[in-house]
DNA sequence: AGCACGCCGACT
DNA sequence: GTCGGCGTGCTC
């Protein structure tokens, strides 16, 4: 056979394709092994030529080309997409998208599973007698092929049934094969269905108008499904899945849908939900909790076609899907669908180009959508679809108030009238929230006689007190040491904690009523992978009167009897430079203010502020998400900030701050000559530092890219990244380009 | 990114 | 005399 040219993509932060020879068959889109640079790595065949531009004695051959074919030509048009607009190399894009398994130097599959089936041809009466198992095992499966089904129908027996008939039945089945009388399938595991639940939720007339107007529109619409907590999103995904999977004329294997969630929104409740309401559709979850071969396993059942339905968090938005018909991205808002290194990519928006690239519906919900997508919808590009009531019935809105800390000023950060809330609530036997997103005993630990406050030594950051464990601890780099006796810069050893976290908020609790019964949720009371759910089922059977904790408990769970929400401390949020703070801000209240009233008894919200005039509280109050979005839509738009123009951001770091400093100048003069060039599209801002300018010991800064469109940042970003990348000290310091940055 | 090749300091 | 430090440059 004639040796061919595989034109591989790697692992490299190489924008380009590596030309290796190879004999025998191999398919675009496989997974091949090669030598490269002294080392064996994992690439995918982009393309099978006959010729190379490199001299011929240069190439060396492929040492491996795997069977599984990976990726397929829709999947490599999003791909290529993503490579392109996120400005990172194809083959490091291509690689990230597969699963860790898959990365490795391994089969797809350690162990494939079969069914097996009776051919036509089979005539068993030539099978002696004597041999009983050969015996036992054609009968069983002409018994099986019997029944009427065809192989594809998922006839045939497979490795368990036939094991159970005999121990030896893979000598059966080889003989059988020798024989040319059965047919094997490959079967990819998809978890059995849970038992079909017949509760089907009528659903509001708000409901019904949102899925009609989204099954009526055909190809690629994007929708916007704005409703408040317990609106009732959720049935009206199940409803929507329910008639798009049902739909099979697009191919005779059935369609596909792919759901994505927030990191910690994949609870086993949601999935319960989802499996037992959707039990004719098999169904498979992507996220990090699962193991690697389960996840390689669930992969894979999406890209044959076998599991319908997709349930994962961002990453699965590049899980290839067949007959994929349909994306729905639930809290459409939440920042965990931005990648934060490597390829910084938005899931929401690669579903989006996926979703056109294929033409299909795609739906976003959420209770607070983003500006982006706010702004898209109001401009009438999305389609706008409001659940404004709840659908529990009777079930009313929480009634928010804030206490103004300067009139009732609080003692271990509480306010007497939260203090005397509490109180009323276990009189009640009903339970509280205590919301404060600051894990740790006290976050700063000073000495009253020089004012020495505990820092970090590798970021700009001051260390956290953990009472419990007597430790200093650094959030950010996991720095961590005992707390010191006396002040090291002193000698003073009158050294307090001052200001507030979860752990020390409990303390408080505990001394202010001995009586209940308190627990805290944050990533450090709930290291084990169990102990949130086991904790949400205590508090669903009343063995708890108050919560304390972080945003852990602000998203998706349900607590009948909490009916008092309080905020311990938004202020640090609420003047943060940070442009997005309040947007974000605002949807965390709201989403905890959900927490409260869903039963029959109404909530109550009390927020601790010191800017109790502030719009954002009138917003929330109202709870009026339109008010406000449409305030800071002005604001953004006055400050020619997202979503009314567009961000990319250099960032930069090394352990000399001059060289980073000496980089991004460099980079902002080779942007600017590249931006006159071209009209002056985009404004290039001078190298700053970011508020964490030490981080691991790194020093930090950016440049940041303004434009009035996509168009023209992508236009100039075509043009400076090469120039930028074949610049000396561009390898001497750690930088990466972030395009739609979340945070400055 | 990694790994190889290459040229200068403290060690069995 | 060598072992090894990490600077530059290439990878089909």
């Amino acid at each position: 056979m004639q040796a061919e040219i595989l034109k591989i993509a790697l692992d490299v932060p190489l924008n380009r394709l590596f030309d290796y020879t190879y004999v025998g068959k191999a398919q675009v889109g496989a997974r091949a092994v090669v030598s490269f640079a002294g080392r064996n790595l994992v690439g995918i065949v982009m393309e099978i030529a006959q010729t190379s531009d490199v001299p011929l004695e240069k190439l060396k051959p492929v040492i491996h080309v795997f069977d599984d074919v990976v990726f397929g030509a829709a999947d490599f048009k999003l791909l290529q997409f993503c490579a392109d607009y996120y400005h990172y190399p194809l083959g490091q894009t291509l690689i990230s998208a597969l699963p860790l398994r898959l990365r490795q130097i391994k089969p797809a599959v350690t162990r494939k599973s079969f069914v097996y089936a009776l051919n036509a041809n089979a005539n068993l009466d030539e099978i002696p007698k004597k041999q009983i198992v050969l015996h036992k095992i054609a009968h069983a499966l002409l018994q099986s092929t019997a029944l009427g089904a065809n192989i594809h129908a998922g006839a045939g027996l497979g490795a368990n049934t036939l094991a159970a008939i005999s121990p030896s039945w893979r000598k059966a089945i080889l003989t059988l094969q020798e024989k040319g009388w059965i047919t094997q399938t490959e079967v990819v595991a998809v978890k059995p269905s849970l038992r079909s639940s017949n509760v089907e939720p009528n659903l509001n007339s708000e409901q019904s108008q949102a899925i009609s107007a989204i099954l009526i529109e055909n190809g690629f619409k994007p929708w916007l499904l704005h409703g408040i907590t317990g609106s009732g999103k959720t049935e009206v995904y199940i409803q929507l899945l329910q008639k798009i999977l049902a739909e099979t004329s697009i191919d005779k294997t059935g369609a596909q849908a792919l759901i994505l969630v927030p990191e910690i929104n994949l609870t086993p409740q949601l999935e319960a939900r989802f499996r037992s309401r959707l039990s004719a559709f098999p169904l498979v979850t992507l996220h990090s909790n699962l193991s690697e071969s389960e996840r390689a396993q669930n992969w894979q059942a999406a890209s044959t076609g076998a599991a319908k339905i997709v349930i994962g968090t961002r990453l699965s938005v590049f899980t290839p899907l067949p007959h994929l018909q349909m994306i729905i991205i639930d809290e459409e808002h939440d920042g965990s669908y931005k990648q934060q290194d490597g390829m910084r990519y938005h899931a929401r928006d690669v579903a989006m180009m996926r979703a056109k690239q294929l033409n299909i519906p795609i739906v976003l919900g959420s209770a607070t959508p983003s500006l982006e997508t706010w702004y898209l919808a109001k401009k009438s590009q999305y389609g706008l679809l409001s659940l404004k009531e709840r659908a529990v019935e009777n079930a009313q809105l929480p009634k928010t108030h804030t206490i103004d800390i300067a009139k009732s000023p609080t003692e271990n950060g509480l306010s007497p009238i939260l203090i005397k809330a509490m109180r009323e609530r276990l009189q009640r036997g009903e339970q509280s929230l205590l919301f404060l997103n600051r894990r740790g005993y006290a976050p700063v630990l000073h000495c009253n006689a020089c004012q020495w406050i505990a820092a970090c030594t590798r970021c700009s950051a001051r260390l956290v007190v953990h009472l419990g464990q007597k430790r200093l601890k650094c959030h950010h780099c996991g720095h961590e040491q005992r707390i010191p006796l006396q002040c090291p810069s002193c000698g003073n050893p009158d050294l307090s904690p001052i200001g507030q976290a979860t752990q020390r908020l409990q303390q408080t609790l505990n001394t202010l009523f001995p009586d209940a019964k308190i627990a805290r949720v944050d990533r450090d009371s709930m290291r084990s992978k169990d102990a949130l759910t086991a904790l949400l089922t205590q508090v669903q059977n009343k063995e708890i009167d108050i919560l304390v904790g972080t945003q852990m408990l602000a998203k998706g769970h349900d607590f009948p009897h909490l009916t008092l929400v309080g905020v311990i401390d938004t202020d640090t949020a609420l003047f943060s430079p940070d442009f997005r703070a309040a947007e974000r801000l605002f949807a965390q209240l709201m989403q905890v203010s959900g927490r409260a009233g869903r039963a029959e008894i109404a909530g109550e919200v009390l927020i601790q502020t010191a800017f109790p005039q502030h719009a954002l509280f009138d917003a929330l109050k109202a709870q009026d998400y339109v008010a406000y979005a449409d305030e800071l839509l002005a604001e953004r738009a006055s400050m020619q900030f997202p979503p009314t123009s567009y961000f990319a951001l250099l960032k930069a770091e090394a352990s000399d701050f001059a060289q980073v400093a000496q980089f991004l100048n460099l980079a902002a003069n080779l942007a600017r000559a590249a931006t006159n060039a071209s009209s002056n599209e985009v404004t290039i801002y001078d190298a700053v530092r970011p508020q964490m300018e030490r981080l691991k010991g790194m020093e930090r800064a950016h440049v940041l890219l303004q434009a009035p469109s996509r168009a023209a940042l992508q236009r100039l970003l075509k043009n400076w990244m090469p120039q930028l990348r074949a610049e000396k000290l561009s390898a001497k310091i750690r930088w990466a380009l972030d395009i739609d940055p979340l945070e400055l």
